[in-house]
DNA sequence: TCCTCAATCTGAACAGTGTCAAGTTTACGC
DNA sequence: GCGTAAACTTGACACTGTTCAGATTGAGGA
């Protein structure tokens, strides 16, 4: 079933040219990067391989130590697109509602659903022991997901930056302990369209409850 | 076929003592997860083996199988004893208040404490893909626990059983996710004890947000 | 008391993992 | 055209979880 994958590689004479054999890879970061989801998608966040990676980029399994120094190297690199992929997500969602209050719902909404469809990326994002969690680039990707969050509660709350702070941290904790425990299956089987509609559905009288449509909450 | 827990072994009558030498381990069981445990607390969910079990159980690295059928097995047991710890840990913070949202506010700065002391257990609980997930046990257990938030909630905010179970998904998600997002420091480190208080006082917040003193939020 | 036999545990093997050192191939500036 | 540095491979090592044949044991029946 899975034999090896056709190599992916780069001609030689010029490295923006159509991939083709060749000793040299070319591209290889962008391919084991591209691998890597792959694999994560596949096998989520517990099934990911170094060597499967590098298989499916049709190199060897030490290759990746050039570009990445190790597997926790090129996992920070997903990682690091995957928050910039959540945050787009974030603001998209937003960006979309005029009142602050809708803007956080469907904020929540976007957040559950990144994970739901990409659960094991979503799980090596916030696995920190498997990235180089000092990583400055990895810290301010996630620090700018997390940001998303802060600017809308900001505008929702107002109040004082302190107590933005602290209502983003609710709101993140929220949404990201629901999906972890969707993840988990305590809402149900993810499995299926059916329980996966019923989760989101779910959130939405989560959301409903923590953050109602008054002022004046239940 | 179905994993083959061995049937509780009576404790030899006449050797009720040390188990220092001998062929036969006689309490293996009990052991290897008294060992488990005490990998995860040294070396977290991820640094977890089941040969390094074995070493500290003093015993081969086959031994297990016979007790647990595979590693899912064993640690099937200890997160099974990880969900009544909590379970016992949520209900005795609720038992030492009046006020509902008092009962409440001590479950999740208890839920959270759990997570954080001891990480690796707490960790391995949520899983699945390293547990069997679909164990009857570990099902009833993880069921039991968050019945523990329901029970609370349920006397705290009243209404149909549905609003119930709602309110309670909201709550077991904001300190779960709460919980998590401190354990891959995002809430700064939680490795000095002044980092470790100053967490807990973002929780205090966090609670206070969004379940206030007054019925009257905000 | 002895003997059997099922339960318990070992030892060796296997396939798979991440990483390292050393060797091979290629691209590119001079 | 050449030399050098980057890119990649090869082979090895120390691990991992699991399997299976066989060694060891103790408990209960004779």
């Amino acid at each position: 079933m899975t034999k090896p994958i056709a190599p992916a590689r780069a001609k030689p004479s010029h490295k923006a040219r159509k991939p083709e054999a060749g000793y040299h890879h070319g591209e290889l970061q962008e391919a084991l990067i591209a691998a890597s989801e792959a694999v994560l998608a596949e096998h989520g966040a517990e099934g990911f391989t170094l060597r499967e990676a590098a298989r499916r980029a049709g190199v060897s399994p030490a290759a990746p130590s050039h570009h990445f120094g190790n597997a926790q190297g090129l996992l920070t690199e997903v990682a690091i697109r995957g928050y910039d992929a959540l945050a787009g997500a974030l603001r998209d969602a937003a960006s979309r509602r005029q009142d602050a209050r809708e803007k956080l719902h469907a904020q929540g909404l976007a957040y559950v659903e990144f994970a739901l469809k990409h659960p094991g990326r979503f799980q090596m994002m916030f696995a920190n022991k498997r990235l180089v969690a000092d990583d400055s680039r990895l810290r301010q990707a996630s620090r700018a997901a997390g940001r998303e969050f802060e600017i809308i509660i900001a505008e929702l709350v107002g109040g004082t930056p302190k107590q933005a702070k602290t209502a983003a941290a609710a709101a993140w904790s929220t949404v990201h302990g629901f999906a972890k425990l969707a993840l988990e299956d305590k809402f149900g089987s993810v499995k299926s369209e059916a329980g996966y509609r019923e989760i989101m559905t779910t959130l939405n009288h989560v959301m409903n409850y923590l953050w109602p449509a008054s002022s004046a909450r239940r």
